[in-house]
DNA sequence: CGGTATGTTGATCTCAGTCAATCTGGGTGG
DNA sequence: CCACCCAGATTGACTGAGATCAACATACCG
């Protein structure tokens, strides 16, 4: 079993091989993308697939009481965009100026059939993928707000982009609202748990988009949650 | 768009083709597993897939501090045991008698590369499973105790073993303590929201294990939540 | 028939959602 | 260049849904 295992982010584990993102060039086309900018809806029809190359996409879905559940943030090497019975299941933007590789599904499929290690890469990405959204779900279900943003903060300093481990400064990609949607949490309650991080001295907030992780490892251990059976009270004192 | 679209369960959805069945039969062993079986737990080393062939499946996983999340629950049909870099990410039970067949990873990868066909069945099982678990996020991001339920009972009544539909009865295949670690929420909190949608007169309670559906559409509604714009007064007294 | 595990209900408390009131920083027009 | 404006961010006060603790009911099983 590994040890303490931050998961390693999508797009540095498994890069496409560089004759199959030759061939996948072939049929695609690469698009640059306003900041802002829709590619898809839910319930559209499912034409393409997007392949990440710069920016970051926001993959979220609406229920019809204007809520809004963002299942993803989307990176540079990542893939989105795979349909659910010919249409789209979700919704994605443009979060930051992007560019992508847009491809044709019908033919993403052929090539798949065809080239069977090219398809493998694929399915792990997929795999990847599960695999992250199923840590949301623990995430949701199991976890505070506190802990969520924990969650969330050491999730991105996995990203060098983001993350200046030099200078222990991280670089927030999003605003307050698209940090609630993604918690699942209002944005009140976002700003209250940096509050909270802050006050017990785990980050210090400069400016809305960019703070200083002053206490990795303490983020870590908000993150678990106090240790139930024990010694309990070693944590338990949450009222400071 | 698909109009109201109750989720098409995945054993349904897409079976493998006999020729595939076989040759995966091949490698495969056939076993039959008790009630409260173990297949595997977090972090141990990923060598076999399974297949449902029957029986119900408990995938989940636990914090240190002794909560538990449930991702899924596998039905006849459903593929699970990935790896995840080596290791399961996840722990698997039974929660009925059942039976499986197990695959070992490495012939399965091997096939998986000489049969693109045979993967790309795989493929869709694996997006199925990550609409699956997408769901599951906008579920626990986004709804109430109730709606979470009355999703849970929607879904289940998708599936011929659990719901009759002649009689309006469904069979819970699971307790209350998995429901709760599978809604996200205290095993207390699940008997309440059954106190609930049974107050409101759409399900009653026959069995801690079976319910009468009364009124679906009604548990639709709860589903979807109140109409937050636009005559939110109709639903909005919720203090029955 | 106890006895244990599960399920339900009641009482209380806590966390987070809501509404409202500032505060801040970046952008704009004068 | 500066005053203003406004969306985003923060904080406070209040409230409500759900967790927790405790009591009781029921069902399952030897």
């Amino acid at each position: 079993m590994r040890p303490e295992g931050d998961a390693v982010p999508a797009p540095f584990a498994s890069a496409l091989a560089g004759d199959q993102l030759a061939s996948i060039h072939r049929v695609a086309t690469s698009l640059k993308i306003d900041r802002g900018t829709t590619l898809f809806s839910e319930g559209e029809e499912a034409r393409f697939v997007y392949l990440v190359d710069e920016g970051i996409f926001r993959v979220s879905r609406s229920g019809e009481s204007g809520q809004r559940q963002i299942l993803a943030f989307r990176v540079p090497g990542d893939v989105f965009g795979f349909s659910d019975r010919g249409d789209y299941a979700n919704s994605a933007d443009s979060v930051t100026p992007a560019r992508v590789l847009r491809i044709p599904w019908s033919r993403l499929q052929q090539m798949m059939l065809e080239d069977a290690q090219l398809q493998f890469h694929l399915f792990e990405k997929m795999m990847r993928d599960f695999r992250q959204a199923q840590s949301r779900i623990v995430m949701l279900g199991q976890q505070n707000t506190c802990q969520r943003l924990a969650t969330f903060l050491l999730d991105l300093m996995n990203i060098p982009d983001f993350y200046d481990a030099r200078n222990s400064v991280l670089k927030l990609p999003i605003n307050r609202f698209d940090l609630a949607d993604f918690l699942g949490t209002a944005p009140e309650s976002a700003a209250r748990a940096f509050s909270k991080l802050e006050s017990r001295g785990l980050v210090r907030r400069a400016t809305s988009r960019s703070i200083r992780i002053v206490d990795p490892s303490g983020l870590r251990m908000v993150r678990r949650g106090p240790r139930r059976e024990a010694r309990a009270e070693s944590l338990a004192a949450e009222s400071v």
